[in-house]
RNA sequence: GGGCCGCUAGCUCAACUGGCAGAGCAUCGGACUUUUAAUCCGCUGGUUGCAGGUUCGAGUCCUGCGCGGCCCA
């Protein structure tokens, strides 16, 4: 944005430095703060030292000290560090609050006990620094378990002030400033805390179960293993456009063909999509495929995925997610897609080999819209999507899936009109997807000819030929059963939160425009 | 993309039908040697998201825009 012209041009730091005169109190404090650390350097303290050396972290006193009665000296000296997140002054006697890893620790500060450099470090001192101790522990006469230092170090002087006690409620804010959501927030690190514990869970899981984990493009010459919208990207060495990998499968698969018989990838998908509480354009999946497996064991596998992140990741399978009982204890119920749109509608004549024209008047009678291009398939899953997914509470095997929508997955072993699929759904939502996969190349290399016509007549959506994974199909695979479970809705019901944002460090927004 | 809601001090929030923009906490100055959101005294702090309009007068009403939330597509 270019300056008016008839504007004296001036700093473009609007911050302090000229000598704001109608500063405001952000203004004020901060430039309160800037001449603090140049007081402490001329006292000879630095304000961003090298290293420090703790002997314990706050939550290792706090467990060697559970109960110490009130006014205990216990004779034992400590290092500790955190952020300082409260301080209380009594004349000469001074109470500070260390916060490290979640935990709060009391620093008793008597002027007396500190040497001359500490005291000076005091009186500069704000809520929001990092601040090392070294002291005795002890407790104070109303028992809070306490260090009393002899010496205090400064870590890091902060500049901007912290919110204190009413928290920090502005969601735009929490997004875009992580960092300060996690120091304001307890619960903000309760969440990520149970994000971290679901992925080694998952990884624990996978491995004890054999699978390598492994690592596939980012990069994709051409988009697939999903029908989505891309994000395309441009590399300029090769003078060729890229697409951000909308799933990982199709690499996943090749590696099933070139003999490694169980592999698995945690990473980011990308999906140049709408975005919504449910949605986020990249998101973290988990994709597995197995030799010799089909999507019963997939089945077998997903229950206990699902089983083992919950138990580790918060003690249980018995939840509670916005406001309501859910169990993720397996087994979980197993239903045909085609039997849960049969009981929506009440038909029981319903099957894929109906009539377009009647699936249509069908879909017009529950209010269900449609597109012209789609097939009785794609009607039947409409239905299935708008009038029953978001219903089923308890997580649920849908099975079965339609030819139509499923061009990865192999045709079912008794039904023709379908394939051996499933999307596991959990309150409402689809947490995992699995099949036994196609690995017939010359079918597999009809079902994408049939997508290339149906993006040719205008699905964006719909996929493309892919040769360098037909070729590997061609040199033989296995029978294999894939799976791919969506880790942030996993870790959403684990920790109880409904939007997407809250289980994403640093979710997608609209760049800031200050 | 559409609908609804929100945006006021660093934070959390007030401000009636259009009538002097406020409080608590934080900051700053002072008192205080066992506090726990310490307490007490005093002082500061505003482009009411942005731009325009109506009006004697706009945080409030109208239009457009920005960002976020929820619902829908």
């Amino acid at each position: 944005m270019p300056p008016s012209p008839d504007e004296p041009t001036t700093s473009p730091d609007p911050s302090p430095g000229g000598a704001g005169e109608d500063a405001s109190m952000l203004d004020e404090i901060v430039r309160t703060r800037r001449e603090k650390v140049a007081q402490l350097r001329a006292a000879g303290i630095e304000p961003y030292p090298l290293r420090f050396r703790p002997t314990h972290t706050v939550p290792q006193i706090r467990a060697a000290y559970p109960d110490l009665a009130p006014g205990t000296e216990t004779g034992d000296e400590v290092t500790v560090a955190g952020r300082l997140v409260g301080k209380r002054e009594m004349g000469r006697l001074r109470f500070l609050v260390l916060r490290e890893d979640g935990e709060d620790l009391q620093l008793f500060c008597p002027l007396a006990a500190l040497d001359d450099a500490s005291r000076e470090l005091l009186d500069h001192l704000d809520v929001g620094d990092w601040v090392g101790a070294t002291g005795e522990v002890m407790t104070s006469k109303k028992g809070e378990l306490s260090v009393k230092p002899a010496q205090l170090t400064l870590l890091g002087k902060g500049l901007r002030p912290l919110p204190k006690w009413h928290g920090l409620s502005d969601t735009e804010i929490r997004f875009r400033q992580r960092e300060l959501d996690l120091v304001v927030n307890v619960d903000a690190r309760r969440v990520f805390e149970i994000r971290t514990a679901t992925l080694a869970a998952l990884r624990a899981e996978m491995q004890e179960r054999g699978y390598v984990e492994v690592e596939t493009p980012m990069l994709h010459p051409i988009p697939g293993g999903a029908t989505a919208k891309p994000f395309v990207t441009h590399h300029n060495a090769l003078g060729v456009d890229l697409f951000l990998r909308i799933a990982p499968e199709l690499y996943l698969k090749r590696l099933i063909a070139g003999g490694m018989r169980r592999v698995f990838e945690i990473n980011r998908n990308f999906r140049n999509e709408g975005m919504s509480p449910r949605h986020n354009p990249e998101f973290t999946m988990l994709e597995s495929y197995a030799a010799y497996d089909d999507y019963h064991d997939m089945m077998e596998l997903t229950e206990s995925l699902v089983r083992r992140a919950a138990l580790d990741a918060v003690g249980t399978t018995e939840l509670t997610y916005e406001g309501r009982e859910l169990s993720l204890a397996p087994p979980f119920r197993r239903v045909t897609l085609i039997e849960l749109a049969r009981e929506a509608t009440g038909r029981d004549d319903l099957s894929y080999d109906l009539d377009v024209a009647e699936l249509r008047t069908l879909c017009d009678t529950h209010g269900v819209g449609y597109d012209d291009a789609w097939g009785p398939g794609k009607l039947i899953v409409e239905l299935y999507e708008e009038l029953v997914e978001g219903a089923l509470w308890e997580p649920t095997f849908v099975l079965d899936h339609p030819v139509e929508t499923s061009p990865l997955a192999r045709g079912h072993r008794t039904d023709p009109d379908v394939t051996e699929r499933f999307e596991l759904i959990v309150a409402g939502r689809e947490l995992a997807n699995a099949f036994s996969e196609l690995i017939d190349p010359v079918v597999q290399r009809e079902r994408f000819e049939a997508q290339a016509r149906a993006r040719a007549a205008g699905d964006e959506e719909a996929m493309v030929v892919d040769e360098a994974y037909l070729r590997a199909m061609e040199l033989g695979m296995p029978p294999t059963g894939g799976l791919g479970v969506g880790v942030d809705r996993l870790v959403m019901f684990l920790a109880d939160v409904s939007n997407i944002r809250d289980v994403i460090l640093f979710p997608t927004l609209r760049p800031e425009r200050p």
